[in-house]
RNA sequence: GGGGAGGUACCCAAGUGGCCAAAGGGGGCAGACUGUAAAUCUGCUGGUGCAAGCCUUCGGAGGUUCAAGUCCUCCCCUCCCCA
């Protein structure tokens, strides 16, 4: 692969699956080409998951080529069988409309949806999949899938054991099929998705093949596992979402701080855009002085910014050196008032405006019930203000910052009730 | 349609009348060590309560018993083999 997207892509161990490799390099050497990435919006927010794919749809977009964004606001309605134990409940229509539209708002900052003929593309399938019509579908488009190799996709035969609706096995039509509509529409030819989405992404070139008699392209990126085998994108406190309201800045920057050192350069490769040197550097900085946390500051303040901005990251890398590295109870009023507002902090109403310790840990989800509480107070790992607390009977007044074992943080304010 | 196995806490899995809020493992949380890392070791891991205790929980509904995850009846679900 001579082509320098795909060598970038193969030094980043970007690459799970490509079809017809050398072809596709050619294809893209040749000129600039249309590639997308498809979301459904099964949520309201992305999360840190699909940074790789959309990403990856930036990379393409330096290197001239033109991303085009498909939310999926049609697929959405049936729902991806793709790595699912089982059948899904169809999600009301007003909520996947609602969820699309803000999809389609954050991918915004990710690409250059402006200027130039490789200004990104957003487009929702729900706009020509809603206007399918059965009996023409089924003719034209239905007659090119064979339902052996449709029951072959690795997403369906994972599932023929425990039951899968003719709905959930069609997704891989519609895919298919939006493929073939965006190669009509504007061109496109390929298609890139995460390594789960293989078989969804060659139903949709050999669609075009069939169809339109053209070659098109897919690419599946790796999925982003952690050394230690846990899941990649969660913290004790759940998914990390690109909305800020629902991770703040400080949380994500926080996330990938404490990236372990094993997985840090991968991180590097996969979540930024830092020339390939200057990550080995970095790598060999966790080799020689891992305590330094080089590499993962690196790792926090290019991603953070990424998703919220450079000045999201100062604030979040200014809060994180006063928790973290100085004494927290020598807070002065300016910095508390910044720490409240940045790390997650809940209002505890109270009429005598005091609030038992406990009574805060299960407010604040630190804890999830009061033994859980007593427990950690017990064991030493609740600081208030910076003071460790050992009575359960300990009362919080006022604005604290209550710190649970090394990592968690949370802001409390009690107010009148 | 016939035969068999099984449904136990977040997951896997033991338990076949009381000593069972239920072994063990995984996962999670915390403590120690460290670097806000990994590995390791230790503790905790249904709710409430300072505690003793009380309440809820072993697919569902009934029943037997002083006492049921454990026995009986009916029902629901899953898996396997045969047709």
């Amino acid at each position: 692969m001579a082509t320098p997207i795909l060598r970038d892509f193969q030094q980043r161990d970007l690459v799970a699956d490509v079809t017809a490799p050398a072809e596709f390099a050619a294809h893209l050497a040749e000129a600039p080409r249309l590639i997308y990435v498809g979301f459904d919006p099964t949520a309201d927010s992305l999360h840190v998951g699909n940074l790789v794919p959309l990403l990856g749809l930036r990379r393409f977009q330096l290197a001239g080529h033109r991303p085009i964004v498909l939310v999926g606001g049609g697929t959405g309605l049936i729902g991806d069988p793709s790595g699912k134990a089982g059948e899904r409940a169809l999600s009301p229509q007003e909520q996947v409309a609602a969820a699309a539209a803000r999809l389609k708002a954050q991918v915004r900052r990710f690409l250059d949806f402006d200027r130039g003929p490789h200004a990104a593309l957003l487009v929702d399938n729900y706009e020509w999949l809603s206007k399918l019509e059965v009996i023409p579908f089924m003719r034209d488009i239905g007659k090119h899938f064979g339902v052996g190799a449709m029951v072959a996709r690795e997403s369906v035969r994972a599932r023929l054991g425990t039951g899968i609706s003719f709905t959930e096995f069609s997704y891989q039509v519609l895919q298919a099929y939006d493929f073939l509509a965006l190669h009509e529409r504007y061109g496109c030819t390929a298609q890139m998705g995460g390594s789960d989405q293989w078989g969804n992404i060659t139903a949709g070139t050999e669609l075009i093949r069939k169809v339109r008699g053209a070659a098109a392209y897919g690419l599946t990126l790796p999925l982003v596992a952690k050394a230690d085998g846990t899941k990649f994108g969660k913290t004790e406190s759940g998914t990390v979402w690109l909305d800020p309201a629902r991770t703040s800045a400080y949380e994500m920057y926080q996330f990938w701080l404490n990236t372990p050192d094993s997985d840090v350069v991968r991180f590097l490769k996969t979540f930024t855009f830092l020339p390939i040197e200057e990550i080995e550097a970095l790598g060999r900085l966790v080799a020689e002085a891992p305590e330094k946390r080089e590499a993962q500051r690196v790792l926090a303040a290019e991603v953070t910014g990424l998703v919220h901005g450079p000045s999201a990251v100062e604030e979040a890398e200014r809060i994180s050196r006063a928790l973290f590295s100085g004494d927290v109870s020598s807070l002065s009023e300016r910095d508390l008032t910044e720490a409240l507002r940045t790390i997650p902090s809940t209002r505890v109403p109270a009429a005598n405006g005091a609030v038992l310790v406990t009574e805060a840990l299960l407010a604040t989800g630190l804890a999830s019930s009061r033994r859980a509480a007593r427990e950690l107070i017990a064991t030493g790992a609740i600081q208030v203000n910076g003071e460790r607390v050992r009575d359960t009977a300990r009362e919080i007044t006022g604005r604290a910052l209550i710190r649970k074992g090394k990592t968690t943080y949370v802001g409390v304010e009690v107010t009148p009730a």
